[in-house]
RNA sequence: GCGGGUGUGGCGGAAUUGGCAGACGCACUAGACUUAGGAUCUAGCGGGCGACCGUGGGGGUUCAAGUCCCUCCACCCGCACCA
């Protein structure tokens, strides 16, 4: 009997795959379906969360071409990014040179998994007819007014006078030279999401196919908060100074102002004053730390008096303006009116600084007169010290005071986003150069579409020091201004990532497209994506940037749809040890090596089987071997019973265990089905798939003169066929031997069979006061009162009842009884 | 801090709509075959002698709770320049 090489069978099919084009997709001529994974960065190698996210797609990808749809199944590399120029920096390698021979690697090693991808479609965002759409795309976010310039800080190493990203800070220092890290303003690049923040908000709601959770994360990190922004006269000035609060109806309660320590305003106020310098060491001290540490509880409210008051236009009174570290510049106004007796954190501060706590609410069970404790009241409830609004429920007072706010010119109802602009200038060379040049006499003036793409040159340093490599390229920096010809400078920040991958499953649909970015035919004929798989890692940050991407460019009338991903897998982390793979724990798995001791085949499905997809999943090298033995158990069967001629042997009655097995193949067809359609759970589809090759075996092993070889071939071309997009080269080989001569990957996926889903008798639990006292079988279907009667003639349930008052008797008919009775 | 999630045998997990907790796999134990077994096959496998007890802890709703409600605890992930 022949054993499972399998290295010598997935070699072979894969050369299979390749030479026929099995997964090559030319024209649609049935329904199209996109799977898409969330393409990687190019590492150089792959890691079992890759394994993962690409065996998830590509059981999906397999499962709907069986299912009878034109199935696209693309990959590509996200190659932009900061490793490549770091590897620059160490090894003086360009980091073009890295990041070509690291896909290459990479491809082989996702080559060596068996994954259906369509590679004539392939993508790599660095290449120079990628980067060249990615610059298109900007111009026109550029010309219709979505990208603009203005001042923003960056971690700054003196030492190495560079511009680092947050991941290069460690613990307020330097990774390369561990000096101290500051701020510094530049002015950069940003898109104005901040117009999409109400559409991006709504069509969530249009997003059925997503994870709850991923939706909320998305709605909480646009933070829409409606409230007003109010005025406040600044005593002594002209200046007015704007606050916005989500509760203007505990104005009455504010007893001090706060401004963020950047807000541009403070230098002004504290000019020349005796304030000037204490506010200029109190901003110094709060440079190096990041708004998470800032706004951190755990940190103590700190701020600074700045020598100035306001006029509570409500209250009439002078109270003073602080900075804090607890206000930032980039929410709201960048200044608050401070209500500590209904806000926990200017409560926190008030007492530190000895500022009046004033309580205007009073909550519903509270009596006057009302102390503030240590903890703020942040509910609603009756306004008291508030003048004419006393007496008022604070939600009627939140309106009233609004209108008589607007009314008197003291401020107006607001929404506000905690969403930010996107900031998409990078100090960096490895990206794609941001289309446009600064002339003397035009200023800012776009790169013309037909000089595009801006290619990276490369006559540039590497050397980790100084504000980007680009600024050292004497053949990039100077070129021809396009408006007026004299001598301009190229813009030398490159554009963020994250801007590549908002608009790479766009490309896909029509890669090769040297005229326009994509045919919108093509586009809207796949798009949106059906499925699209990747980490949660990406629930924010990458999906709200594509989701935006699609949203312009609708605007533009590039595409006709309004959300790129209809349906979203969020898959969890692969662990070890109970912590997440990494270098630095030694906890790495490679699956280079898993693949070459077991076989692709095993390593799928492992990282199918050990873990529904949207859970972490903890690796276990005895559940490899687990997977390993299960497919040498199908291989065994699937020749054992070809060897054997099992499979031809006549049979003309059906007998019980005959119908059994009909119904165990027939069960399995509808469990695998439905697991990967519905729920996405690979892992009981398989074990469903395991109880039905114990079926065969069991069945296989009785007298021959008993075995109905037509039944048997059934289970097992089935057990091959639901087992195809799991453990695909396996399988491909098997249905050869079961004497097919076609490729099971393109057959139709089998349907259940209703007949043989039907159970004459099924098994019904006799509970007495909830507790199982007994299992009967009974005819299936039975009613109420029949399936009631067979319960109470069992002699064990007479016995139980034994001493007992029937109360109650609950029926659920092919189901359960249960008998609720009382002591006598 | 803010936001999101997870918690079930020795382990990974199953229980899809409130209806038999522990499917399937791993580990383990015993046996068979065997020169040998880290192969394969057979049987057992939450705890307790038992009545019973068991799904992170406590409380509640219900005839019935892993599942619903309240509360507490532990751990994990994201936080805008890693991708």
């Amino acid at each position: 009997m022949s054993t499972y090489d399998f290295g010598k069978i997935e070699e072979k099919w894969q050369q299979y795959w390749r030479d026929h084009k099995v997964y090559e997709l030319n024209e649609i001529n049935r329904t199209p379906y996109y799977a898409l994974e969330m393409f990687p960065y190019p590492s150089g190698k792959i890691h079992m969360g890759h394994v993962r996210n690409y065996c998830i797609g590509d059981v999906i990808a397999r499962f709907k071409t069986m299912q009878g749809f034109d199935v696209l199944h693309p990959m590509g590399w996200d190659a932009f990014g900061l490793p490549a120029e770091n590897a620059a920096i160490q090894h003086q390698i360009p980091p073009a040179t890295w990041t070509t021979s690291n896909i290459k690697e990479m491809k082989e090693q996702l080559d060596s998994l068996g994954l259906s991808y369509d590679w004539s479609r392939e993508v790599a965002t660095c290449n120079p007819d990628y980067y060249k759409w990615t610059q298109w795309l900007f111009l026109q976010f550029y010309h219709n007014g979505l990208a603009y310039k203005k001042e923003s800080r960056v971690n700054w190493c003196p030492s190495c006078e560079t511009v680092l990203a947050n991941e290069q800070v460690v613990n307020g220092a330097c990774e390369r030279c561990d000096s101290p890290v500051n701020k510094k303003e530049l002015n950069q690049w940003y898109f104005k999401i901040t117009d999409y923040a109400e559409r991006l908000l709504d069509d969530l709601k249009l997003l059925d196919g997503w994870p709850e959770k991923v939706k909320t994360m998305q709605s909480n990190w646009i933070g829409k908060s409606t409230g007003a922004d109010l005025l406040f006269p600044i005593t002594e000035t002209e200046e007015k100074l704007k606050v916005f609060t989500t509760r203007p109806d505990t104005v009455f309660g504010a007893t001090y102002m706060v401004m963020a320590p950047e807000h541009p305003v403070v230098g002004k106020l504290v000019k020349d004053t005796e304030y000037e310098k204490p506010v200029q060491d109190f901003i110094h001290k709060l440079q190096h730390l990041s708004d998470v540490e800032r706004t951190s509880t755990d940190t103590e409210k700190e701020g600074i008096f700045i020598g100035q008051y306001c006029l509570n236009p409500f209250t009439e009174e002078k109270i003073p303006i602080f900075i804090a570290n607890y206000v930032l510049a980039d929410y709201g106004t960048g200044a608050i009116m401070a209500v500590p007796a209904h806000d926990q954190r200017d409560l926190d501060f008030a007492r530190k600084y000895d500022i009046p706590v004033v309580p205007v609410i009073l909550p519903p069970e509270a009596e006057e007169p009302f102390q503030v404790g240590s903890e703020a009241y942040v509910g609603p409830g009756t306004m008291i010290n508030s003048d004419k609004y006393n007496g008022f429920d604070s939600e009627k007072a939140f309106e009233e005071i609004c209108q008589s706010m607007e009314a008197e010119e003291l401020g107006q109802r607001t929404t506000s986003y905690r969403l930010r602009d996107w900031l998409l200038s990078r100090q960096r060379y490895w990206g794609a150069p941001i289309p446009v040049v600064y002339c003397d006499h035009c200023g800012i003036v776009p790169i013309p579409e037909k000089d595009l793409p801006v290619e990276l040159p490369l006559d540039v340093a590497f050397s980790g020091k100084g504000r980007s490599p680009l600024t050292t390229s004497q053949s990039f920096l100077k070129t021809p201004c396009p408006k007026c010809g004299e001598e301009a400078t190229r813009e030398t920040d490159t554009m963020d990532t994250f801007v590549d991958s908002s608009w790479y499953f766009l490309r896909y649909t029509d890669p090769q497209n040297s005229e326009k970015v994509f045919d919108s035919a093509l586009a809207n004929q796949w798009m949106p994506v059906d499925q699209y798989i990747g980490g949660v890692e990406h629930a924010i940050l990458h999906l709200l940037y594509s989701r935006f991407f699609v949203k312009v460019l609708k605007d533009l009338d590039l595409v006709d749809f309004d959300e790129p991903f209809n349906n979203l897998l969020t898959q969890g982390m692969v662990l070890k040890d109970g912590a997440k793979m990494s270098k630095s724990k030694g906890n790495v798995v490679s699956p280079a090596e898993i693949i070459e001791t077991y076989g692709a085949d095993t390593a799928r499905l492992f990282v199918l089987f050990a873990a529904p997809p949207e859970r972490d999943l903890e690796w276990s090298d005895q559940g490899v071997e687990g997977c390993f033995r299960f497919l040498n158990r199908v291989w065994r069967l699937v020749i054992e019973a070809v060897d054997e001629s099992l499979l031809s042997l006549e049979k003309d009655t059906q007998d019980e265990d005959d119908k059994a097995l009909r119904y165990r193949t027939h069960y399995t067809i509808k469990k695998v089905t439905d697991d990967i359609e519905q729920r996405f759970n690979f892992n009981t589809a398989i074990s469903a798939v395991m109880e039905l090759v114990n079926e065969l075996y069991k069945y296989k092993a009785k007298d021959r003169s008993s075995i109905n070889g037509t039944l048997l071939a059934e289970g097992v071309n089935n057990v091959v066929t639901l087992m195809a997009p799991f453990a695909p080269h396996m399988m491909e080989e098997l249905w050869a031997k079961l004497g097919h001569d076609d490729s099971v990957h393109l057959i139709d996926w089998p349907t259940a069979d209703p007949s043989a889903l039907v159970k004459d008798e099924v098994e019904i639990v006799i509970q007495i006061n909830g507790k199982v006292k007994e299992k009967l079988m009974v005819a299936s279907g039975l009613t109420k009162e029949e399936t009631e009667s067979h319960a109470m003639a069992s002699d064990k349930v007479k016995d139980a009842l034994e001493g007992l008052e029937v109360k109650r008797i609950i029926v659920v008919p092919d189901k359960l009884v249960n008998i609720v009775g009382k002591p006598v």
